[in-house]
DNA sequence: GAGTCGCTGTGATTTCTGTCACATTATAAA
DNA sequence: TTTATAATGTGACAGAAATCACAGCGACTC
C-alpha cells in the first residue's frame, strides 16, 4: 500500500529514509500492541485500521482515552522512545491494523534533520494532549448521558461508519460504566429519536 | 535570583542566549496568566512560586489539572507557541510567581541547536502527559474520598508546607465537587486521624 | 460589646449511577 | 426445529454525591 499519501507533509528524503529503516507490521483485531509497564523500542505510524489507546483499571476495566487512525502516530511511544521509559497506557488493535515501526535510534536524527518530522511530532503531541483534555472535560463535568453521546459521535467520526457495531457491554467498558446503565441511556436516546437500536449495532440518526 | 541552578542541565551557551533574549516577569498571587482561547506568544519557565493549571467549567468551576513549580515549564505553552495556536486551558499564579518568558521566535532555534533544550522539552511533554493521565485515572476510577486524599498529599508535596491553607470551598472547586461534600469527607478523615482541621487550614498528620 | 461576614458542621432530600435479579429476544449451533 | 448462548430490557434497591436549609463559630469592624 502507498503509505506516503497518508503523510503528504513529509519531505522526499525523509520518506526514503523511513522506507529504508522502518519495519511494517500487522496486528489482528483485538491484539494488544502495547501494555502498561512495557519498554518501547519504536514509534508507530498508523497506516490502516484503528488503534485503541486506553487505561487499564485494577478490575480489568478498559477506559478509553482515544483512537489512532491512519496518518496518526502514538505520542506516548514517541515520548517513551526518546527517553526509553516504560509506557503508562495500553494500546490494542480495534480492527486489523497496519503500522510502520520506526526504531528509537532514528528518532533523534529525524528530529534534527527533517523539519517536517519535527513539525509532525509537535503536531502529534498537541493533538493527543488536546484529546486527553477533552477526556478530562467529559468525565469531570458531564453526566453519563452526555458522555455516551460524545462517545457515539466520536466513534462515527473516527470509523467513518454510520453504524456502531458494538455491544452495550463494550461501550460500558470503554466508559467505565455498567451494561445496564448504558442500555437504559440508549433506550432514552432512542425515544428522543437520536439512535435506532439493533443487536450488536447502533444506528446514529440524529 | 540565580535561576541557572534550577536548570542545571542547560549548557552554558543556551543559558547565555536565554539570558539575552528572555524576559523575566512577576505575577501576583491570584493573577491569571493565561486563559482559554488566548494566543500564546511565549513559553514560560517557572523560577519561583506555583502556577495552577486548570480547566474552566461553564459555571465557573476551576478544575485543577496540576501545578507547575520552580524548574518546570508549561507544556501547553510550548506546543501552542510552536504552532501559534490558542490555549485550551487556564493558568493562574497560586502564590507570587516569577517566570522567564521565552519568545516563540526562539523556540525552533533552541530546539535545533541545543540538545539540552530539546531534552528538556521532551521531558516536559512527558511529565505533563503523565500528570494528565493520573488526573484521568483519579476521576475515572476513584471516589471523592480517595481523590481528596490524593489532592491533599499532592498539595503538601508541591508546596513543601505541612499545612494546607485552603478553605473547604476552594478544595471543592479544584475537585469540581461541593463544599458540603468536602467538609464531610474531611471530618471523616479527621476521625481516622489523618488530618486535623482548623479554620482555613488543614494539618496533614497521616 | 454588638454586629457583620465568611467558614464550617450537619440533617434531610434528591439525583445519578451501580448492582442484583430475572425476563425476553436474537443469533448461531446442533 | 430445538437448544444453547450472548445480547438486551427492566424493576428494585443501594450508595455516592449534589443540593437545600440552617445553625454555630471565629475573626474582624465599628
Amino acid at each position: 500500500m502507498d503509505w506516503k499519501k497518508l503523510f503528504p507533509q513529509f519531505e522526499p528524503e525523509l520518506i526514503t529514509l523511513i522506507e529504508k529503516e522502518a519495519i511494517q507490521k500487522s496486528f489482528q483485531a483485538g491484539e494488544v500492541i502495547m501494555r502498561t509497564g512495557q519498554y518501547i523500542k519504536s514509534t508507530a505510524l498508523v497506516l490502516e485500521g484503528q488503534i485503541k489507546i486506553y487505561r487499564e483499571n485494577i478490575d480489568g476495566g478498559e477506559f478509553l482515552m482515544y483512537y489512532l487512525g491512519p496518518g496518526q502516530a502514538c505520542a506516548v511511544s514517541m515520548i517513551c522512545a526518546i527517553q526509553s521509559k516504560t509506557s503508562e497506557i495500553m494500546a490494542k488493535a480495534e480492527e486489523n491494523t497496519e503500522v510502520l515501526m520506526i526504531p528509537i535510534q532514528l528518532m533523534d536524527d529525524l528530529m534534527n534533520k527533517y523539519k517536517s518530522w519535527y513539525q509532525f511530532v509537535i503536531q502529534t503531541y498537541r493533538s493527543r494532549f488536546d484529546e486527553l483534555l477533552s477526556v478530562v472535560d467529559n468525565i469531570a463535568f458531564r453526566n453519563m448521558d452526555e458522555r455516551l453521546e460524545f462517545y457515539l459521535k466520536r466513534y462515527v467520526n473516527k470509523s467513518g461508519k454510520k453504524n456502531i457495531e458494538l455491544s452495550h457491554q463494550q461501550i460500558a467498558d470503554d466508559l467505565n460504566s455498567s451494561r445496564e446503565v448504558i442500555s437504559r441511556l440508549l433506550k432514552k436516546m432512542e425515544q428522543r429519536n437520536l439512535v435506532k437500536l439493533h443487536r450488536n449495532m447502533i444506528e446514529l440518526t440524529g
